[in-house]
DNA sequence: GTCTATACTTCGATAGAC
DNA sequence: GTCTATCGAAGTATAGAC
């Protein structure tokens, strides 16, 4: 119902630098606080700005949250792009999926999706190109490393992405560390066997 | 700042029936819309009761999610136990972490703690004892069936509850399934290894 | 013991000044 | 193109009536 017609208000320029400091603004705000914080008056002031400014860049929060989600996911696709494209793209992956951050901020938005619709379509059409992406990359590394019949791509894939994630989400937003280093250590143990030991640098 | 000391208010009795209401209509609103639904307004409306009745009953918010989370811990605690104590522990156990209603209000409780102190720390306690009474049942019959040596039985429930989580939520919060057919054939395929095939009733 | 009237704060959003 | 003055709605919480 939020249509696409009318909306006779003006709105700021892409460009501008307030409107990427809101941005910034909100991101920091929705890593540490959560989305709930991510409100147009804690916004502004995280920037110093006021806070009409927020709806003047943006018309409704939901465009911020869009905005914002869109910067993300183009700047974590190109990440994903470099991390399969290098010499040990297994452990690329599996480090970039245990940065803090980067999971961190999607877990907000997934529950920010819970209820909010427009960015719900956003979001899931988002995750289902970073799995294509993963699985087109990572096809043929399995098959070349003959691990393929065992577990087939699309399921390594997904067993990559829930283990990380969920490591950070217990780590970073539970205070909670049980098993992990464990777990932890038996994936290392399997990507080793796989690709060799991490040879630094893959980011 | 939201201390124990003074508190002179009155509260309402923890056995009335009204009370049980908001919990139910609280309940069900943060699974159908996520907790920024969860408002005072909106559970009294669900539970067709006034506003104020909320604080009458629960003094602040967070005591209302605090008795929220509880009730729903002491449940799954209880449902875990039968789980294990089941003839298929892996099959019951695995079934039980893919339920979705059990799952989506996890998550919706983890996406709270990111910004209600009070009840992360809940959170964090209760989801330690989770995985302390799965690693207790389990050690058993992992060593028993011969694959502990192969994947340590705290590895095991780290990865069974990352994985069985991630589905749901992919699932049910974003409408999402590539790839997770095929990551469960996979999991049962191991289960089916190490318990025999799913023999039904196992909650 | 149960519920209501009411106060105070913060939110999103728009119309209009510079 | 950039920002401010301002509004109506919704949020939490308390004091007091029944």
């Amino acid at each position: 119902m939020s249509g696409s017609a009318g909306a006779a208000r003006r709105l700021g320029a892409e460009t501008s630098e307030t409107r990427a400091a809101l941005l910034d603004a909100a991101e920091r705000l929705m890593l540490e606080e959560g989305y709930a914080a991510v409100t147009s008056r804690h916004v502004a002031a995280r920037a110093g700005l006021k806070p009409q400014l927020v709806h003047y860049y943006f018309r409704t929060m939901d465009d911020l949250f869009l905005a914002l989600f869109r910067r993300r996911t183009a700047q974590g696709l190109e990440r994903q792009g470099l991390a399969m494209a290098s010499a040990q793209p297994l452990w690329a992956l599996w480090d970039m999926s245990r940065d803090p951050s980067g999971t961190a901020l999607t877990m907000e938005f997934i529950a920010l999706a819970n209820h909010r619709k427009a960015i719900r379509a956003e979001i899931a059409s988002s995750a289902e190109q970073f799995r294509a992406d993963q699985l087109r990359g990572l096809e043929t590394v399995l098959e070349r490393e003959g691990i393929a019949d065992q577990c087939p791509p699309i399921v390594f894939t997904v067993l990559l992405s829930s283990v990380s994630r969920f490591l950070v989400i217990e780590r970073e937003t539970l205070g909670m560390s049980t098993g992990h280093a464990e777990t932890v250590a038996f994936v290392e143990a399997f990507l080793t066997r796989v690709e060799g030991g991490r040879r630094s640098g893959t980011a």
